[in-house]
DNA sequence: CGTCCACGTCTAC
DNA sequence: TAGACCTGGACGG
């Protein structure tokens, strides 16, 4: 899915397609599980703001301070498009309609999510790139936690410490990082304060660049998208989905595929990386 | 036609 | 820690 810089401009497209318009409906597709929103009036405006992997949505009862907040999450193909009047596409889930069109969620693989929710999930972290101090603050307060036993790789993508980060995004952070990303996260944290930085400045570039050119996300502002802002994106994966770099399947849920420098895998018998018991790919894999 | 793969969680054994 | 939840694109026969 979209990952952090992808749902920050998310917040941001919906925000500047909501602006100046009056919404007076949410409908959802029946095709789709979820629960239908229903809105107790009718004319409200709509603002949008991201942490991580989150989106909220506040509908404000129009002349009013009545609010309603919806927190979503994009799954693996989630994005919003404002569509005119009479547009109906296929993968349209969540419709908030107005009288000159509406904004579409439009989620082909239906992973997305929303609840009504007066605050964002207690289960997930700070966000590296809007709450950087939060965000180091709640690592440093729990490296001696057990999540923290698991090599780096692994822990990146833990969404309670590690807010927004994916696939992609672990891959060029642990790529710049340049240290072995099989050793163990409490190490790596203690002796390599780069990749803290990095969990912001990466993603920040992403989000600058546009977010991910990825199979299943539509950059909201495609029509602002410029030939220097494909070829910076270009420039900045260095790891993910690039010929040349090695791969492993994780342990992190189905298993999702770990790109980094093969590099790593260079001497993988021996215990330079100083992770007891996991000090490599293949000793890793021998874990599980 | 079929199998594999994709930016992510969830939950049931 | 496997599946489950989904669609569709790429690629093989």
């Amino acid at each position: 899915m979209p990952e952090l810089a992808e749902l920050r401009l998310t917040a941001d497209y919906i925000n500047q397609e909501a602006q100046n318009r009056v919404f007076y409906s949410v409908k959802k597709n029946p095709v789709h599980k979820g629960k239908e929103v229903e809105i107790q009036f009718r004319g409200f405006t709509i603002s949008a703001e991201s942490r991580g992997k989150e989106l909220m949505l506040t509908l404000t009862q129009f002349n009013s301070s009545h609010q309603v907040k919806l927190l979503m999450t994009m799954g693996m193909s989630g994005y919003f498009k404002w569509v005119d009047v009479g547009v109906l596409s296929k993968h349209s889930h969540l419709r908030f309609q107005s009288e000159n069109g509406s904004l579409d969620f439009v989620d082909v693989r239906r992973f997305g999510k929303w609840k009504l929710a007066e605050d964002w999930s207690e289960d997930r972290g700070p966000d590296p790139t809007q709450q950087f101090q939060d965000f180091v603050r709640n690592i440093k307060n729990n490296l001696h936690k057990k999540d923290f036993d698991k090599p780096i790789c692994e822990v990146l993508m833990n969404q309670k410490w590690f807010n927004g980060i994916g696939n992609y995004l672990r891959a060029e952070i642990l790529y710049r990082a340049d240290i072995n990303p099989f050793m163990s996260a409490r190490e790596a944290l203690t002796k390599h304060n780069s990749i803290f930085s990095l969990c912001r400045t990466i993603p920040e570039t992403a989000y600058m660049l546009g977010g991910g050119e990825l199979k299943d996300w539509k950059n909201p502002f495609q029509f602002d998208t410029i030939e220097d802002v494909k070829l910076g994106w270009e420039e900045f994966m260095k790891c993910y989905g690039k010929p040349g770099m090695s791969t492993m399947i994780d342990n992190n849920g189905k298993g999702r595929r770990f790109w980094y420098d093969p590099k790593w895998n260079y001497g993988e018998d021996q215990d330079w990386c100083h992770y007891s018991g996991m000090p490599s790919p293949t000793a890793y894999l021998k874990q599980k």
